[in-house]
DNA sequence: ATCGGATGAATCC
DNA sequence: TGGATTCCCTCCGA
């Protein structure tokens, strides 16, 4: 990873005197300015006062020659960049694309001499794939299977079925961004969501008005749930007050199974929150990491706490993802803010004693084993790289592929974790939310994305116009051809085309609109009603979320556009099927 | 419309 | 080591 750019001192303060004429007001002309531009004169005041309009033109204002009460003041209007606040470009959006700093790395790949807009994962015919060095072509396996299984092979895996239609959603459910997402493991239309507030939702999708919002579970994030393996009517969570609940999904009784704050806020330094959490039922524990490093396991049966707690990351980094292998109950996996993943033997845990310590250039968000074989495990990194580490084909000193894809962290945001999808039988199809946006036909969308992580490729990219926001918590379902997703405080259900009902019947039915902060209505002219309806908020407030019929659905993207990926096949030649037909290995 | 605030990791000294 | 500072596509609401 390059080092940023360091933000350049402000550029030095224009003065323009105007000695010509006693008129020197102030103008707007930009070129007029362009050509004042120049050194400044000699004595420059030390004392600058510089301030930033909304349009990022720097006013400048020459404070001593106004205390010196001389006669023109002028104030320069000069359009800087607001990234690097040198002149002669500018960043941000024109209409809905984005235009990178040129003086900063690629805000895609973070390498500098180019943007996002050149950057070759962005273009590349195998979007953002950089195989790692492929250490193992030449073993006997690979050799075996490249000669005589593979044209005996099935050249064909089954497709990929893409849940890309919007079919149900609750807006504004949670009253802070959503934070983790869980899918009941045996009634199918149950979604869990976990949000930055500390409140549990409980949604059925498929009675879309049949929702409830636990509030009293947590004090703040809910960082990760889990259903109890012998009671799928029990869930645990965890969260950054510090406590593990356990809560009975119909009544919403909740008890702490574990406090790790008994005497309250003693300052930063001490408060110690939970991250990481998963259940290994093979052995009866709930295993969960704090943001110190250590590792705390907990007996489901007796939900006491078992054993001391062990040091599994770097002392005071926060370890934000436990995971244990679906096959082999002594594994499990680890992440956090060290850089590392983790991968541990459960039966002798103790701090240092990791069998494996993959390593990544950023903070690690999620590392997680393939769902089936649990041999292959896909790791998210805020370096801007999804990870596949192969434990088969290949070592764990390196990845056995990296993939560039958009998802950098953002304080606001919850970080981006890619996630597998548990049905598919080739353990190859993953799902994460993209950071960076793109202008679909003239509105700035960030698409979900479908990876094939077994070659790299983007399968497909899915929005819709309605969802502005980013989507940085995505679950496929593990039996149904569905994807919940939470954007900011809102939940979304995708199902593919042919399974959802025709676009055109797609209305307000299966939109819950939640409340969100109530706009005081000055009492204008009577015109409006103070009816708070549903259909009154969807069309006042629901500016992102009223929901268009098929005839307003933008039309084909228009050709000349540099669009992500454009060129590429995945998403250009995806509307006509959603099945995309993949060729294994 | 515009602006401020919440707030996490990296970096610098 | 720790405190201050910085930060590029947020999102919401005053």
């Amino acid at each position: 990873m390059p080092p940023r750019t360091r933000r350049v001192a402000f550029p030095k303060v224009l003065i323009e005197r105007d000695t010509d004429s006693e008129q020197s007001s102030s103008s707007d002309d930009e070129n007029e300015l362009e050509e004042n531009e120049g050194p400044p004169s000699e004595s420059e005041p030390e004392e600058e006062d510089s301030t930033k309009n909304g349009n990022g033109e720097r006013i400048e204002e020459d404070l001593s020659l106004k205390r010196k009460g001389k006669e023109p003041i002028t104030i320069s209007l000069k359009k800087v960049c607001k990234v690097c606040k040198k002149p002669g470009h500018e960043a941000g959006f024109r209409g809905a694309t984005y235009i990178d700093c040129p003086m900063k790395p690629c805000f895609l790949c973070k390498m500098p001499g180019h943007t996002t807009m050149t950057c070759p994962h962005r273009v590349a015919i195998e979007h953002g794939v950089t195989p790692a060095p492929r250490k193992n072509t030449r073993n006997t396996v690979e050799f075996v299977l490249q000669r005589q299984l593979r044209p005996r092979i099935l050249p064909i895996k089954p497709a990929y079925v893409i849940p890309d239609q919007v079919c149900c959603a609750v807006i504004r459910y949670h009253s802070r961004r959503v934070t983790c997402l869980e899918f009941h493991p045996t009634k199918n239309n149950i979604l869990l969501s976990g949000d930055k507030k500390g409140q549990v939702g409980v949604w059925d999708f498929d009675k879309v008005h049949e929702r409830m919002v636990y509030q009293d579970i947590h004090t703040c994030i809910v960082n990760n749930m889990r259903f109890k393996s012998t009671d799928d009517g029990m869930i645990y969570a965890a969260s950054s007050d510090g406590t593990i609940s356990s809560t009975d999904l119909e009544t919403g009784m909740s008890s702490s199974l574990m406090n790790l704050n008994p005497n309250g806020w003693q300052g930063p330094s001490t408060w110690r929150m939970l991250y990481g959490m998963d259940i290994n039922s093979e052995k009866g524990v709930l295993l969960v990491a704090d943001n110190f490093g250590f590792l705390y396991m907990v007996d489901t049966r007796s939900n006491s706490k078992t054993g001391e707690a062990v040091l599994i990351h770097k002392k005071g980094s926060k370890v934000v993802g436990l995971h244990c292998n679906p096959v082999q109950p002594e594994l499990l996996l680890s992440c956090g803010n060290d850089h590392f993943a983790r991968i541990w033997d459960m039966r002798q845990l103790k701090a240092g004693s990791s069998l494996s310590d993959l390593a990544h250039k950023r903070v690690v968000n999620s590392a997680y084993f393939s769902p089936l074989s649990g041999s292959k495990i896909l790791t998210t990194s805020q370096d801007n790289r999804l990870r596949i580490w192969d434990s088969i084909f290949g070592n764990l000193d390196s990845p056995s592929r990296e993939i560039v894809h958009s998802h950098d962290f953002n304080r606001h945001l919850t970080p981006f974790r890619a996630e597998w999808d548990p049905k598919d039988p080739t353990e190859s199809l993953a799902v994460i939310g993209r950071y960076i946006s793109e202008n679909y036909n003239g509105a700035a969308l960030h698409p979900i994305d479908f990876i094939d992580i077994s070659t790299g490729q983007l399968v497909a990219e899915v929005m819709d116009p309605n969802i502005t926001t980013i989507s940085p918590v995505n679950k496929l379902h593990p039996r149904d051809d569905i994807l919940a997703s939470g954007s900011s405080r809102s939940l979304f259900i995708w199902r593919p085309k042919e399974k959802s009902e025709p676009v055109e019947k797609k209305d307000e039915s299966n939109i819950i609109i939640c409340g969100g902060a109530k706009k005081k209505r000055k009492g204008k002219s009577g015109g409006e009603s103070d009816d708070d309806s549903e259909d009154d908020r969807y069309a006042s407030k629901g500016k992102n979320f009223q929901f268009k019929k098929a005839e307003s659905k933008p039309a084909p993207r228009p050709r000349k556009e540099v669009h992500f990926r454009s060129s590429r096949s995945s998403s250009a030649k995806l509307p006509t099927s959603h099945y995309l037909l993949l060729y294994s290995l």
